[in-house]
DNA sequence: ACACTCCGTGAAACGGTTTGCAGAGTTGGG
DNA sequence: CCCAACTCTGCAAACCGTTTCACGGAGTGT
């Protein structure tokens, strides 16, 4: 059924053995012959079999990725980063979406470990016992989080934060809320660290609210108890939060940017749909994606550099302002 | 390094045949012997590789998916179906992102075929020769197209027209525009006669306008034409546009639903999450997810069933409302 | 004639699993 | 008590397409 180099061999009249050196080791074969095979290869729509090639080379050329949710547009982000860097090394990606269930993300990891050549694990808030069980397997990359010495890249949500609390504080405000995330987050740790780092440093209040679902409806959630605090500007965890709480505010009929500023956290694509663009903090999502493919693949030793940082930006768009000269609060 | 079969085999003191046995044909083993194996097993941590497996049964447990953009939340979401639904038949998804490119496309398919059972491919816009080159391979179902008789699951978008055309015709509205998205898009052709079916049937006068992109930017590029023929409500190719239009209407002060209606399509997250709540058709993107998947699963015979229709729904939310006394036209 | 290079060949891994076949043990009927 | 039937387990081959090792033949320079 499926053309194999055999059948390639035979039309080309050569050795099996001259096919596969045709593909991996080129200058090993005489030219004429080269192009004898590679002819003999297209005219058949003669494709390798990786997982053939796996078993003798011992590389797959598949890499593997978790998420806890692909709908989650942060994670389909980084999935697309990890694709487009896979893509370009040849090799393609297993897809596994955990559905925010720690075991079935360990079961998954164990399902591809064998025909992976490596891992990239993006799980926030799965347990440390659940990951160490896992670790061994298979190399492994850990994205925004870090956990005993296993190589991570992270994108600097501090500095995030602390960007976003600088603007605010140019901006005149002095009291400001923000919204946390789920407790157990390594980038919501992260980013709490930032801001009571920066927020007295640039002579502000920080009133810390939550944690709170870091979805739409966390966001409506938060936002009463934000106005109910007297603040004139809100950080939300993230853009979905944030865009809960322009949803409200509009709702309860508080202008943006007039009487409040709103912050929000990643930069998806939705960020600059809302009617009000939304200020937000952007997390490099691919090029962690991109970066976690790379460590992979590029790393012999993929303890060698154990951690990569990627830096965040602040993106100004139509949400903040000046302080207003009366705060919200009803 | 990974645990095998072998491992467990010496652990519970068996031969290898046996803990085989006991993983798929359970009752060939005494029940004790196999309380021994599992024990054995478990302890280990044996997970069987797939790979291995698939060497001998010809199944490798694995489905391909290949979506021109897994950011974009409507493959995003036919993807989580798929996944789901893999997941409980025990297979992983190998995951192609085409990146809009159908020759990317091809060769990805190309690259997969071997280590998977089936693949569903979802490319409103592939051509039709690619497509047919790339048969044979393995297994295909299409996702929202139909192509010479090659199995597919399509989502019925010409009623949901109709569902949305008789929804503003109910309210009052007797001209509405039509934002198409891309000339060649399987599902714009469903839609556009759908509307050419359901408009003269109600009444209604519909506008065609486009092609757009079907983005955010399409929606804010149509909106002003729309708004230049006089139209009191607009049903937009997908809710990216739909939110583009909410934007630019929003920006020109007429207010939704006061002034114009809108209605969009897909019924993404995103929907509902905008200041106005959308109403929208809702396309069963995960359910057409896993039902592809199904297909490739159960049917031995994959041609069995060539089509699988599935239901849309209107959902009516807040951007639709009843005829205004005087259209926005300006 | 010898050593050497260049290029191609045949055949052996690669490897974890499934599975056909046979044998060991047990049961039951004649 | 013996043989047949049945149940369970073990041995070893087969499975796949590729890479790679060891080798050989042809040509070339010395």
């Amino acid at each position: 059924m499926a053309v194999t180099i055999h059948h390639v061999a035979r039309v080309a009249e050569v050795s099996v053995s001259t096919v596969s050196r045709a593909f991996t080791v080129p200058d090993m074969v005489h030219p004429q012959t080269r192009r004898k095979v590679l002819q003999a290869a297209e005219e058949l729509g003669y494709q390798p079999n990786r997982a053939a090639r796996g078993l003798v080379t011992g590389r797959t050329g598949n890499i593997g990725v978790v998420v806890p949710d692909v709908a989650n547009p942060f994670f389909s982000a980084v999935l697309k980063g990890c694709a487009a860097r896979a893509r370009g090394a040849q090799h393609v990606v297993f897809l596994a979406d955990a559905a925010e269930d720690p075991r079935v993300e360990a079961e998954m990891v164990g399902a591809m470990a064998k025909q992976v050549d490596g891992i990239v694990l993006c799980s926030p808030r799965e347990n440390s016992a659940e990951l160490h069980r896992v670790v061994g397997t298979s190399p492994l990359v850990l994205v925004n989080r870090v956990e005993g010495g296993l190589p991570a890249v992270l994108m600097d949500s501090a500095d995030g934060v602390r960007q976003a609390v600088e603007h605010l504080a140019a901006l005149g405000h002095r009291r400001i809320a923000y919204l946390s995330g789920p407790a157990a987050s390594w980038a919501g740790e992260k980013r709490l660290g930032g801001l009571r780092a920066a927020a007295p440093a640039c002579d502000v209040e920080a009133v810390e609210l939550g944690p709170f679902p870091p979805t739409f409806q966390g966001g409506i959630q938060a936002t009463d108890l934000a106005l109910a605090r007297g603040v004139t500007a809100v950080l939300a965890f993230n853009d979905l939060m944030a865009i809960g709480v322009l949803n409200r505010l509009a709702a309860r009929g508080v202008s943006v940017p007039g009487q409040m500023s709103v912050i929000g956290f990643d930069d998806i694509e939705m960020a600059s749909m809302t009617t009000e663009p939304l200020t937000t903090v952007q997390m490099p999502m691919e090029a962690a994606g991109r970066a976690a493919v790379d460590i992979l693949l590029d790393d012999p030793q993929p303890a060698t550099e154990l951690q990569r940082w990627l830096p965040t930006q602040l993106i100004v768009r139509s949400t903040t302002a000046p302080l207003p000269a009366t705060p919200a609060t009803r």
